[in-house]
DNA sequence: AGTGAAAACCGTAGCGT
DNA sequence: ACGCTACGGTTTTCACT
């Protein structure tokens, strides 16, 4: 059922996702001995993974609060349900928003669950939420502070915007 | 390795910053052009970036439908009031959990969020909710899964843990 | 598909500006 | 601090096993 495309990952594959996945940046003479391979093969490994878009991207992880973004927000939306167009637009609206750096749609309580990175409270404020309730799509928001955060998915697009 | 690092980025650093985002293997010698320095300058800072800690780390991007781990879920916990200890006991056994790909604490509704990475609902289900709702300071937990994903932010902590 | 060589390429340290 | 140059290491291609 929910097993497609596992098909054509050996072992070794796996290894070297799971050593890319701690640091990309792992040389190919070091990757290929922590998998119990010559560094042709595993190069050559590389690139199938990367155009089979298996690895889909390299990405470096920056310090949120080195940047001054050190303020996470969860944002639960209802959408009116009469039309899927309002829905489509307000997607589009999302994804154009770099302070936006996740949005999933999902069951239960909300429609779609956001996760805002922004530099203070106030911004958010003043930057999204009030973007958001101008969507015509948008019935209700629910905003929620991250106060802390144990662990994060790591990576992500963050909105670096605001240069001299 | 690690320091406070709140000071001393400039226009260059964040533009540095910006394309490591985008893409971590992005060679020196590009890097160098792109921000508008010669190799060696920049080459030091990026390592000072490192030092510093405003770089934390190299991710590769793995496509989640290709190891099977296609299914995304949230779940928002909402644990016992009266003691301390018991949040970090969830906290602790939480952290331990390599499906657990984020944990928050959050205002409003629930005391926690986490996100969930898995195979399957029934794995879900079998393994995650079942240990969560096992632990003394759960008193609620509401799962919501993601139907499907417009935006996310990225390079995750993935738990490929299923070799032969 | 994996191995082992050689050649091109890149990263970085040292020094001068 | 930046830029130039040189050296050591890495990546990658190739013929072969």
């Amino acid at each position: 059922m929910n097993k497609p495309a596992n098909i054509g990952l050996d072992a070794i594959d796996l290894k070297i996702l799971r050593v890319l996945q701690t640091d990309a940046r792992t040389p190919n003479i070091v990757l290929a001995e922590k998998v119990g391979l010559s560094p042709s093969p595993c190069s050559r490994r590389v690139k199938l993974l990367e155009q089979a878009d298996v690895l889909e991207s390299y990405r470096a992880v920056i310090s949120r609060f080195a940047v001054g973004l050190s303020v996470t927000v969860f944002a639960g939306i209802t959408v009116e349900r009469h039309s899927d167009d309002n829905a489509d637009a307000f997607v589009n609206a999302v994804l154009a928003m770099p302070e936006v750096v996740a949005c999933h749609l999902v069951s239960g309580e909300h429609d779609f669950l956001l996760e805002v990175v922004i530099p203070d409270m106030a911004t958010y404020e003043a930057t999204v939420l009030r973007a958001l309730l101008a969507l015509p799509a948008v019935r209700d928001i629910r905003t929620s502070f991250a106060m802390r955060t144990y662990k994060s998915n790591g990576a992500l697009p963050l909105d670096i915007a605001k240069l001299p």
